[in-house]
DNA sequence: GATGTATTGACAATCATTATCAATAAGACC
DNA sequence: GGTCTTATTGATAATGATTGTCAATACATC
């Protein structure tokens, strides 16, 4: 048992993500943090980012550009329609999905599935 | 017009993808055609990567471990049952979740869409 | 309040990828 | 074949995100 121990920075930075729309990297973050006023060091911010998603606290995903991107979230599994204009996310909860990848997996004799899916495009108020 | 100069270079790396069995790195690729004897440099892999990629010859994703993974693939639009113990893949084409996407998206206004999806599990064989 | 140790933060180190730029060679034209 | 234009190459430097290091700090327990 590595016993937990709790901070203000671990809050700072639940809270910070909490608060943003969107997903955000852990530079991100930092920026908006030190931006408050903190004095929160970046390392760890990506710690933090790093205990969160593994807790389910948080999503991470991978962007185009080689950046990890967080984002708050319950413990609902949901996939994202994001804008690759303004960044804006859209949460979808997608049962077919789901029950589609689990049937495909086992259909070629796998198991103890997980599944990436996000859907990339221009939002309505973008497309003007 | 930018005329495409054609060189063995290219041809190298897309023989080499084409040999590969699942996805490969850029860096992978670049010591593989190191090792057959070949003089090629490693932003050459890049640029040819991209490009392959560019035109529809290749496929890419984005590793956890922050990597872009390549694999040459048809032109036909698919996706990929991964093993993440041995790295055998399945493609898989779904135009179930291709309609999904596009219905989605465009329930939300969105326009222009992309999707990802990947399905990670155990294979029949890595399962024993 | 004193103590043990998980955690922090500044900075160095790493790793993938991209930019730079002189040298090379592909393709066109004679 | 020879010449010319310029896309392409490759060695290396530069970038940018992320992780490792380690002394200093502060949380939780006694």
């Amino acid at each position: 048992m590595t016993a937990k121990r709790n901070t203000w920075q671990k809050d700072a930075v639940r809270h910070a993500l909490a608060e943003s729309t969107g997903f955000v990297s852990a530079q991100d973050l930092h920026l908006v943090l030190r931006n408050h006023g903190s004095s929160i060091g970046l390392a760890t911010v990506y710690r933090a980012l790093a205990d969160l998603a593994q807790q389910g606290e948080a999503d991470s995903l991978q962007s185009t550009a080689g950046e990890t991107l967080f984002r708050a979230c319950g413990s609902a599994h949901h996939h994202h329609l994001i804008c690759t204009r303004c960044g804006t996310t859209v949460e979808i909860e997608a049962s077919e999905i789901e029950t589609w990848a689990n049937r495909v997996a086992s259909q070629h004799g796998f198991t103890s599935v997980n599944h990436t899916v996000e859907l990339f495009g221009i939002c309505g108020r973008c497309a003007d």
